[in-house]
DNA sequence: CTTTGTGAAATCCTTCACAGCG
DNA sequence: CGCTGTGAAGGATTTCACAAAG
């Protein structure tokens, strides 16, 4: 269910514009796939739909984030504080969607001690205890690939379930463990296929 | 075919490390995927492996690297000079994988013309020239989710063909560009949706 | 004996289309 | 009437399993 959280977004700037009802149709357009999809999802989370009326925005909203576990807002770590974990670290959109980032840490003596986004940057030699003390249960990983793997077994041996990991690398972990995978260059070479497709048939489609 | 920079990242590990071949399995497990899946992916491209030796890496790196449209390195320009824009800005994985920023673009009159990652930041309204001089096909637009749809219109009017969307927002374009879309927050919502899980039902597994 | 390449089977996901509710 | 909820149809993707090749 990766639609889940597409759907909250469209439901908040509904908010924001006052509007109380959505029907499929719209929720579709404001996500970018067809309503029949959107029904379908929707159905599984149980009925909250009226039928010739649509969905309430409030209601909905309330029974998305229910099943995502927001609200009750979730301690998130983020180590490797290079360009990209600081940009995350001071990235609002984390705080206002009911995550809190309660620890930053990084490997680098340089680093540690110093502040960043109103957190002291903390040695990775701590990260088993920081994940244990603040009831961590989501870490994000922003290393160099090669030290990815050795954050992961750190963090989930201390009792994290859920990585989101930037680095360029698979990352193994034991069961009952979620892993997703951010791969910025990735996503630019995806681009890249397309649009070398574009540049040489100008008359395709995407 | 998403899984092709997939690909491409495990071989390139493989030629750091010294290795001239692998085997359908061991890029299915440097990619989490299996066996069957990487064939299948690879027959797509034309016959490139030796029956019960495997493929050699070099061979296969230059492939997918010419598929992807890889190797004559691509004008990038980044849109929003926010901290996710300046971390990209900086981010060498972009330069490392055949993609050269040749412009930074910014809203705030405040940032224009300083500098970030050795370019100059220029105004929103150069946008479209800057785009047609330097041959920029690809924009990576890390603005707010409000300007987002604006740049858009305005890369794309230019001639830009790809985009890459951090903003938290559906983009509409015209037929034969492309869009892709991060969105950090949906991925930590994703997570925290396995991490509830995980924190009911300790036996399930993600 | 190992490993690719690939039809066939199985599974998953999307879309259609419409009955039924408000 | 409008819109949801959902079986059924249709596509796409993944996995199986094995013949053929080195």
């Amino acid at each position: 269910m990766a639609r889940l959280p597409i759907y909250l977004q469209v439901l908040l700037s509904a908010t924001e514009v006052g509007t109380t009802t959505v029907s499929s149709d719209e929720l579709a357009s404001g996500a970018g796939f067809n309503s029949a999809k959107v029904r379908k999802d929707l159905s599984h989370l149980g009925s909250y739909g009226t039928r010739g009326v649509g969905y309430q925005v409030a209601e909905l909203t309330a029974e998305i984030s229910q099943v995502l576990g927001l609200g009750d807002d979730r301690p998130v770590v983020i180590v490797g504080v290079g360009n990209l974990g600081r940009a995350l670290a001071s990235y609002d959109g984390f705080a206002r969607r009911g995550f809190r980032l309660v620890a930053l840490v990084d490997a680098d003596p340089a680093l540690v001690g110093t502040e960043v986004a109103g957190h002291t940057i903390e040695p990775v030699a701590r990260l088993h205890e920081l994940v244990e003390e603040r009831g961590i249960g989501i870490a994000v990983i922003a290393t160099p690939a090669a030290h990815a793997q050795a954050v992961a077994d750190a963090v989930t041996a201390a009792g994290v379930t859920a990585i989101l990991n930037f680095a360029p690398t698979q990352l193994e972990v034991g069961a009952g463990v979620t892993v997703r995978r951010v791969d910025l260059s990735s996503e630019l070479q995806i681009l890249s296929f397309y649009e070398h497709l574009a540049a040489q048939f100008p008359a395709a489609t995407g």
